[in-house]
DNA sequence: CATAACTGTAACAAGTTTAGTTACAAATTA
DNA sequence: TAATTTGTAACTAAACTTGTTACAGTTATG
């Protein structure tokens, strides 16, 4: 993924509008929670919209809502609308092809990726935006 | 971890190490197979040092190896040497505490954080380097 | 012991990425 | 028509990554 908070902002996002699923949110309201700028979170809603995660309206009494059921929107789902590249870079450059560790070790490398990647989407395919919710509900409800 | 290439360019050159356990092998020689400058070599050596996975010496014939056995190296080893953050950040700005998702998903996140950590960390526990360099050689025989 | 060959490390430059901001067109409601 | 809201482009500032030069300290060897 990345040093990007993209995925624990929209995480945060989709939350808030899993918790009101019946009305439409807007930017700056989100924003506020989020405690950022309403375009850095319209940016972020275009990613999820292009995932079929939201749709928006705009104008007077616009705003976003959900398009699936928080039980049917997994992390996976969010982490590949916002993610933009693998857990850890390939060379800058390309190795010397005239070196044994140097012409092969890419294509291992990449194996070493998606064993990685596939990690990190089986345990994020378990978990949905219904659970974040009660995991989040039982945070506010746990004595401090 | 990183848009960094610190991780892949470690294996890479533990690799290097690894085939050649007997002889100590310069800076420049190592950057020349991953092309690039034999300070960012030795960089990334001072942090695997660090980890007690390698060992240099100064001077005429100077040079770095190995300290432990390629099956003993594990790449979470190689990880946790080189990688210096989570594989996801958490908000930038602390979010609103007056909102109720603002004030109980930092917690969330952080046990989403582990949780995907631990993923990885399974993952990476289970390839040694002596792994990594059989792949190589597997790659190396393989028809183009 | 003088010299050449190494590593270790600081300091800096360039490129990329991320977050935040302003500005404004387009869409919608009333 | 006016007010409100999203979508998006353009820009800035900060942080991070890589690469580079420079040089002090260490070591082998003639």
């Amino acid at each position: 993924m990345a040093k990007s908070s993209q995925f624990s902002i929209a995480i945060h996002v989709l939350a808030m509008l899993a918790k009101n699923c019946d009305e439409r949110m807007k930017s700056e309201y989100i924003a506020k929670s989020v405690n950022t700028n309403p375009v850095v979170i319209r940016r972020l809603l275009g990613n999820l919209y292009e995932a079929n995660l939201v749709v928006s309206q705009t104008g007077v009494c616009g705003g976003t809502c959900l398009t699936q059921k928080p039980e049917d929107i997994t992390l996976l789902d969010i982490y590949r609308a916002v993610s933009s590249s693998e857990v850890f870079a390939l060379h800058p450059q390309m190795p010397n092809q005239n070196c044994f560790i140097g012409k092969n070790i890419q294509k291992v490398l990449e194996e070493l990726q998606d064993k990685v990647d596939s990690a990190i989407e089986e345990k994020l395919l378990r978990i949905t935006l219904a659970d974040v919710l009660k995991s989040v509900e039982k945070e506010a409800n746990s004595p401090k």
